[in-house]
DNA sequence: CGTCCGTTTGAAGTAGTTCAATTCGAGTGG
DNA sequence: CCACTCGAATTGAACTACTTCAAACGGACG
């Protein structure tokens, strides 16, 4: 599982990014995206099943997700696996690894992702010169938090339906946040694999459980898309609803 | 559960904080210092199962932790209780409702907390004229992700040995480092409840698997009262071993 | 001395796992 | 166009890790 490769230039500049214009994110002031375009250095490509990012790397890269779906995942050293949570355009990947000693979990790609590389360097110059970027990033961090938390909640004290109720549920959710025009088929790009791993259910009954949201009418599942089909529906089984999401930061 | 209730003076003045002088914690530079001292309102005494903050809270106060133990949790409608970390001497508590719009999980006393409370108003003010400070917060909220997770990875995918060896080990490493000096009867101030609710096992089942732990002379059990005997046995039934911790920061 | 909280234990039940096949569709080479 | 392969979904059946129910025990404390 190789690094992401470079993408040949164009690359897009900072001033016409595709995720400004959505209205879910923030907007730049002119001095903030005038140090974020010098921030940045490159565009890249990651295809699906490759690797962004691995467990234990000391420098990485800090990217932030352009377009595509990727996945945090642990690894136990007889291979169970643990899927932590999702990320989606507008998310940042690496972060850990630039503020601690070294990555603790790795990223995978789920569909062909494109992401935005930052220059490392630049990062202390980040917190020193750009307090509102800064605080930006805090921000990120603290709702990352806020996910894992209610993962872990679902993970520990829910049954097996709620939480795949949640999960589809919380995925459509963000997906259609992030991904914002494709209102027509919306398909989240997993396997039952991926689920159960995230759900940390065995694959057999991480299906059983999916047949019986599909046979209520609560989802569709075709290979590799899924789609959810009644929303209030799985909240209601998840006995769960998305926290209110005003304007969000992104760097 | 109400709130904590304000200590009288005498309060510590920073210059004298005792964790300063503890290994574990980097030490402020004189500037630093100054900013910290201003930033600090008062202390705060929470009395064990007194509710420090609650979810749903607004604007909560931003502390840190001078003493004691405490453990964030989230419960769902018909009282299923996850807790999702524990917070010890040095962690912050609050920080998502002063990032965020509101508090998304709620914190409880374990033992009795003494806190340090800061001045919300200057939260930003850290931001834009402290960037070593603003740094360290991201650090500290980098930290707290990269335990949950751990903890995610546990909950869903090991068993309930292996789960209950992790949190006490784990548990154990932290509060060692944390409380310095307390090197003989070290113990985790922990119910069984607490350690169910952690794990996400029912209460009959985590005694007996307590019981295994107790019986196999890895720990011992006193009420409320924990203490590991063999580190290293723990470690190896859980297959985990903490992450090398150089010195930390703390605000 | 009684009460309360935390721990302990046994027994019955069930949600979830593991094992083992089978199906299905898409892609590939002949 | 067909035979083959391969990843993903599906299904049944046996097993077991964990839950729930119910009761009792022990120590601390007023």
């Amino acid at each position: 599982m190789a690094h992401p490769k470079p993408i040949a230039p164009p690359r897009i500049p900072c001033q016409h990014c595709p995720l400004r214009r959505r209205q879910t994110f923030r907007d730049f002031n002119s001095e903030e995206l005038a140090f974020v375009s010098r921030f940045k250095i490159a565009e890249m490509l990651a295809e699906p099943g490759m690797s962004i990012i691995v467990e234990g790397e000391q420098n990485p890269s800090l990217y932030t997700v352009l377009s595509g779906w990727g996945f945090r995942h642990k690894i136990l050293e007889d291979g169970r696996r643990q899927i932590l949570n999702y990320v989606l355009p507008g998310d940042m990947i690496g972060l850990q690894g630039n503020v601690m000693a070294e990555m603790q979990h790795s990223v995978e790609a789920l569909t062909r992702v494109t992401l935005c590389t930052f220059e490392r360097e630049k990062f202390h110059t980040l917190f020193r010169d750009h307090p509102s970027l800064a605080f930006d990033i805090t921000w990120i961090a603290s709702r990352e938090e806020s996910m894992l938390d209610e993962h872990l909640l679902s993970v520990g004290r829910r049954s097996a339906r709620e939480r795949a109720a949640y999960l589809l549920a919380f995925l459509d959710t963000r997906s259609r946040a992030a991904m914002e025009g494709n209102t027509g088929d919306h398909q989240l790009p997993l396997t039952q694999q991926h689920v159960a791993d995230t759900l940390g259910l065995s694959l057999v009954h991480t299906n059983k459980t999916l047949r019986k949201l599909i046979d209520g009418g609560l989802i569709r599942w075709r290979d590799r898309g899924t789609q959810v089909i009644d929303q209030e529906g799985l909240y209601r089984v998840a006995g769960w609803r998305p926290p209110a999401e005003s304007e969000r930061p992104f760097i």
